[in-house]
DNA sequence: CTAGGGTTAG
């Protein structure tokens, strides 16, 4: 009654008792006999053996040379011998030899099967083991399958014992089958009349966790009259690791009202979902709870909870918890590199890493990968070779952070070198390895390497798509984005909020107003995607480029939050393009408002003002800006010569062959001049005289490493300059004119997009 | 058995 009552409730009657024979007998071996024809006997006596009337005693007799078999050849002979003489249910003691051996390596995990199904003889307990030791190899998930779905063909009767082990093996097999085998698993477990024994409960509810199917492992969990610790881990552990972290919290305090004291487990997950979600709160209340019920804190805990606060950005509780700590755990330390990492903090992060004892992968991989967030590409990657220089060997993940730290530094010698590396080390075909490699080709200037390595992927995800709709996007190939982006949906490829900020780039950057406008709507009403700050900046962009300022400030005012200073910043930066004396006001005072210290806006608001000729206000935001003590952020470059990433500060001296750059600097601007270039000292914006004003603008990063890169060019290679902030418009003709002169292609890239100068041109579509 | 590192944008 119960059976059936489980069977209607929980599963339709069609995927119940009629699909489970034929997914379990897919995983049958080859038969017995021909295996066997291979195997090298010693010839056997003509006249066998009775058969013994009980199967242990006399197999002696059987052996080719000592009592009991030790390695497979033995095992081989041993079968053979018993083929041969017809003693076929001697294969149980076999088997049962064959299942007493510590570690069957891989091969012979094959061969156990194979005599498992050939055995005329299977008790219970045989099977158990047998089932167990496939389940535990690494590899042995489809043997395990395999030999249930002949012990059920033998009538072999099915124990409680068996279902928890079998289920072991079902959790690993992923994919479509994954679902199905799992289905097939608990529909026999109904109708063998298991369905309250609570191991067996507990191991249906893991599988289907571990198989992503966590409503099943829901509806399972539910189902238990008795749950103990292990049960209620299990489902909080499948939550946790489905990325539901608020479903986790929410069972946890279920858990809690239950009665039942959490164990150091559980406590270590929630800790680590509280971090994850940022629900700072409910971690204080669990610290709390831990406290006042003294429980022991022990290194699992403390490590948990470090990495808790370092998530919600109270990294000064982080560090009185770790100050605790003696001697320090590497976890903790990890947790605490990550943490200053993630606030900016990178020296104190690498302080805490140099201090490290020992250090793992995962450590350098923190710590590279903090680099790389940090917009210091270059110690990222001097790290990794210190790291491989320590014997290390890079995971994928560690490869994501350095990839990503190349895209950064936007050095095409040295993208190369690391995409050669990471094929050379297997890591080719990997999905997430892929698509760092795209974006990193994409924003080191080589958008057709991109596209190759696009091209051949087996299998895109949505990043995959953004990645390339995005690299297109930066280098001003807004048509091409568009039709990738067609191409996306029609492979049901759903795009999300990240996907959308690279469309709205690209109509941004290529002038296209009307479609970014409709993007914008299809975004909101066809995918239900809300827009976020990127997307309204991006707008406000796309509007403000064509002139549309009224529209951009209407879009502003309709916001669902307060604008920020991207939304603000881009419409100021519009305004000055157009000379909006009213509006660029607006807008620099809300900039303000939300930040007194933002370079920016002083810098714009005085450029606008410039222009009009309002002197007398040019004058006031100088004073302004003095007064607050608001310097122009330094500019800084990198160019990469020989494979070799150089970097410049503005006005910088630092470099080893300075003079050297410097007198090709004259060099330039003298050429330049006859040219007709003359400074335009309209963004300098301290109080100069005009001559000193115009050997300031000279030194803008950005021409220092172009100077850099005409000593060290060989004939025919281009120049590639990468900075990290938005290019003046003295230096964007200044790099122009230094094409058309020196007969060069120039590559410069910006924080958002690529300029390819040739013969006096720009292929962006900005305003200049 | 648990805890620490990752790819797209900003």
């Amino acid at each position: 009654m119960a059976i059936k009552l489980s069977l209607t409730n929980f599963f339709t009657t069609s995927n119940a008792g009629i699909t489970f024979p034929l997914l379990l007998n897919h995983f049958v071996l080859p038969p017995i006999r021909r295996k066997m024809q291979t195997v090298n006997s010693p010839p056997l006596p003509t006249t066998s053996l009775p058969p013994p009337a009980v199967a242990d005693h006399r197999h002696h007799l059987l052996l080719p040379t000592a009592a009991s078999p030790t390695n497979i050849h033995q095992f081989k002979q041993l079968h053979a011998n018993i083929l041969r003489s017809g003693h076929e249910h001697s294969l149980s003691f076999l088997l049962s030899k064959l299942l007493s051996l510590p570690f069957p390596s891989p091969p012979s995990l094959d061969y156990i099967l194979a005599v498992f199904l050939h055995s005329p003889h299977l008790d219970p307990r045989i099977c158990h083991r047998a089932l167990r030791t496939f389940s535990r190899a690494a590899d042995g998930t489809h043997r395990a399958l395999t030999a249930y779905a002949g012990m059920r063909r033998f009538d072999v009767e099915v124990d409680r014992f068996m279902f928890p082990t079998l289920l072991r093996a079902a959790a690993r097999v992923s994919g479509g089958d994954g679902g199905l085998v799992r289905r097939e698993v608990h529909g026999i477990v109904l109708k063998l009349g298991f369905p309250s024994d609570p191991f067996i409960q507990t191991a249906l509810a893991g599988a289907y966790a571990a198989g992503g199917m966590i409503e099943d492992a829901r509806k399972v969990f539910d189902r238990m009259l008795h749950k103990d610790m292990i049960a209620w881990n299990v489902m909080l552990d499948g939550y946790y690791q489905a990325g539901q972290y608020n479903d986790t919290l929410m069972l946890f305090e279920d858990m809690r009202n239950s009665g039942l004291i959490p164990n150091n487990v559980v406590l270590s997950t929630i800790i680590t979902a509280c971090g994850r979600t940022g629900n700072l709160a409910f971690g204080k209340e669990v610290h709390s709870y831990i406290v006042e019920s003294k429980i022991l804190i022990d290194e699992h805990i403390q490590s948990a909870l470090i990495a808790m606060y370092c998530n919600c950005n109270s990294i000064r509780t982080a560090q009185n918890l770790y100050d605790q700590m003696s001697p320090k755990n590497l976890v903790a330390s990890t947790a605490m590199v990550v943490g200053y990492s993630k606030i900016g903090k990178i020296e104190i992060a690498r302080y805490i890493f140099n201090r490290m004892r020992e250090k793992d992968l995962i450590c350098w991989s923190a710590m590279i990968s903090g680099y790389a967030e940090s917009e210091r590409p270059g110690e990222a990657l001097r790290l990794f070779n210190s790291m491989l220089a320590s014997g290390m060997s890079p995971d994928k993940i560690t490869m994501l952070s350095v990839i990503s730290a190349c895209a950064h530094l936007g050095a095409i010698d040295l993208a190369k070198w690391i995409h050669i590396y990471a094929d050379k080390n297997g890591f080719r075909g990997s999905l997430s390895v892929d698509n760092a490699l795209i974006d990193m080709y994409s924003k080191s200037g080589s958008l057709t390497m991109a596209r190759t390595i696009f091209e051949k992927q087996p299998e895109r995800n949505v990043i995959t798509w953004t990645t390339m709709i995005t690299g297109l996007a930066m280098h001003g190939e807004g048509r091409s984005a568009l039709e990738l982006f067609n191409e996306m949906k029609a492979m049901g490829v759903e795009p999300n909020g990240v996907t959308f900020v690279g469309l709205l780039y690209a109509c941004s950057h290529s002038g296209m107003v009307e479609e970014g406008r409709h993007m914008f709507k299809s975004m909101i009403f066809e995918h239900k995607i809300e827009p976020k700050h990127e997307h309204y900046g991006c707008m406000v962009d796309l509007l403000g480029r064509a002139k549309l300022l009224q529209e951009a400030h209407e879009l502003i005012d309709s916001m669902p939050f307060p604008p920020n200073v991207v939304e603000w910043g881009s419409l100021l930066w519009a305004c000055q393009n157009h000379g909006n004396v009213v509006l660029g006001e607006l807008a620099a005072r809300k900039l303000l408002e939300l930040d007194s210290g933002h370079d920016g806006a002083y810098v714009l608001l005085s450029n606008i003002y410039a222009k009009a000729n309002r002197w007398e206000k040019v004058e006031e935001v100088r004073r302004l800006m003095k007064g607050r003590a608001v310097s122009k952020e330094k500019g800084c470059s990198w160019v990469e010569v020989d494979g070799e990433v150089h970097e410049f500060l503005m006005g910088d001296e630092c470099h080893s062959r300075s003079s050297e750059i410097y007198r090709k600097l004259d060099e330039i601007v003298k050429a330049l001049e006859v040219a007709g270039y003359s400074p335009d000292v309209g963004s300098v914006l301290i109080n100069l005289e005009e001559d000193e004003k115009k050997a300031a603008i000279l030194l803008h990063s950005e021409k220092l490493a172009l100077s850099f890169g005409l000593i060290g060019l060989t004939p025919g290679s281009c120049i590639r300059i990468a900075k990290n902030l938005r290019v003046c418009r003295d230096c964007h003709s200044f790099i122009k004119l230094t094409s058309m002169v020196f007969k060069r292609e120039i590559i410069l890239r910006d924080r958002t997009r690529f300029h390819r100068f040739m013969d006096g041109n720009c292929s962006c579509k900005d305003f200049w």
